[in-house]
DNA sequence: AATCCCTTGACCGATTCGGTTATTCATGGT
DNA sequence: ACCATGAATAACCGAATCGGTCAAGGGATT
């Protein structure tokens, strides 16, 4: 694989991209490697080059979407934030530029989390041990429902935002045309409302 | 075809579902006539009994999706509804009806938007030309906009709606294990809690 | 012009594709 | 008990595609 990782960043971006909306799209089993190198503009014989087998290319987008999964989480740090929708927000923004660069990633993340062909389960398990537990950021915490006109509201506004978070990322993966910046825009107005209708006045500062 | 019709329904609705699944899943071209003659656990051979070909089938799923479709939306009528959270919770109970009875059906629906086989150009070109209409019915009425304590709100949360019908699709069709109607009570205490919150008090009956 | 390395068209055996056919199986009438 | 009949499928077909290999180009560098 160091074969891969000498070639000019622009084309390995394009030939992980191209696995990853394949395997995203069709699971291992129905994704070939032809349609993957055709995808990215290459020869199918190049694959193989690269990364030696179907399987060991499966191996390295999950090393690599793991990778990239972790450091993003890492770097924007949910413990500073204390305020509900400021954590969904920074959450939500952190996934947004994750995929802008990487349209594909979630897709096959999602995929992945689902896929059950023999081939890859081994990889697949370990994949799963180490990534599972990522995401314990958007629990609800106590000081969060004090601030709620009824507090009652904070644990159903909890599920209305993961709805949304759901909605956005499906309606991203479908539309690729979509401009990133100008849907998170929006995502930014509607929790700027929910908190404002949502929230008790002497909170909204 | 009149062989399949005379199977009786349950047999039917097995065999309808896992072609849609299918289908809906891979796609026409990676999804083969094996795969959804084995998820609905009878011999390849019956289904090309049944149907004569794999476009055939096809063809029948397109039919058979849209005429439920259309149906469901003139049963469901929403023209009576004045209330905008009311049309929007009477379109979730009815497709969550609808998703109940043949949860693949959305499925298929939105890879049929997306389908690009040669093969099936023809039929679908004229599928999309029949069902484009449908749908209109969620738009935004000058009467609502008077309902909102902030009128700029009525905008920013029809957008909110949207983004949760479509998690909440994207929800059921991920998890099967669901019971829908409790995930449907849910998704009732969340548009609750938005009227609620948004609306003047005046509205709130 | 000889060397090197990267890329790929052509090819391999094996599998799977959409589709057909001949056999098996269940069932009901006699 | 027997057979006739229709439904279901195992076995099969040629063609296409699968994952994977390899030797023949092609473009730099020396």
């Amino acid at each position: 694989m160091d074969k891969f990782l000498s070639l000019k960043e622009e084309k390995q971006v394009t030939i992980i991209n191209a696995a990853l909306g394949c395997f995203g799209k069709y699971g291992y089993a129905k994704a070939s490697v032809n349609d993957i190198a055709v995808l990215a503009g290459i020869s199918k014989a190049s694959v193989f080059q690269y990364f030696g087998s179907k399987k060991q290319l499966y191996a390295y987008l999950l090393t690599y979407t793991g990778d990239i999964i972790m450091s993003s989480f890492r770097q924007a740090d949910f413990d500073e934030k204390t305020d509900l929708f400021d954590r969904i927000l920074l959450s939500s923004l952190t996934e947004a530029k994750t995929l802008e660069k990487n349209p594909y990633i979630s897709q096959f993340i999602l995929s992945a989390w689902t896929e059950t062909a023999d081939e890859v389960r081994d990889i697949l398990t370990e994949f799963k041990n180490e990534t599972g537990k990522f995401r314990n950021h958007l629990i609800l915490r106590k000081d969060d429902v004090s601030k709620f006109k009824n507090p009652n509201d904070a644990e159903t506004v909890l599920q209305i935002l993961m709805l949304m978070a759901e909605g956005y990322a499906a309606h991203c993966r479908n539309d690729e045309k979509t401009v990133y910046s100008s849907l998170t825009d929006d995502f930014q107005k509607m929790i700027a409302a929910m908190r404002r209708n949502f929230y008790k006045e002497e909170y909204l500062l």
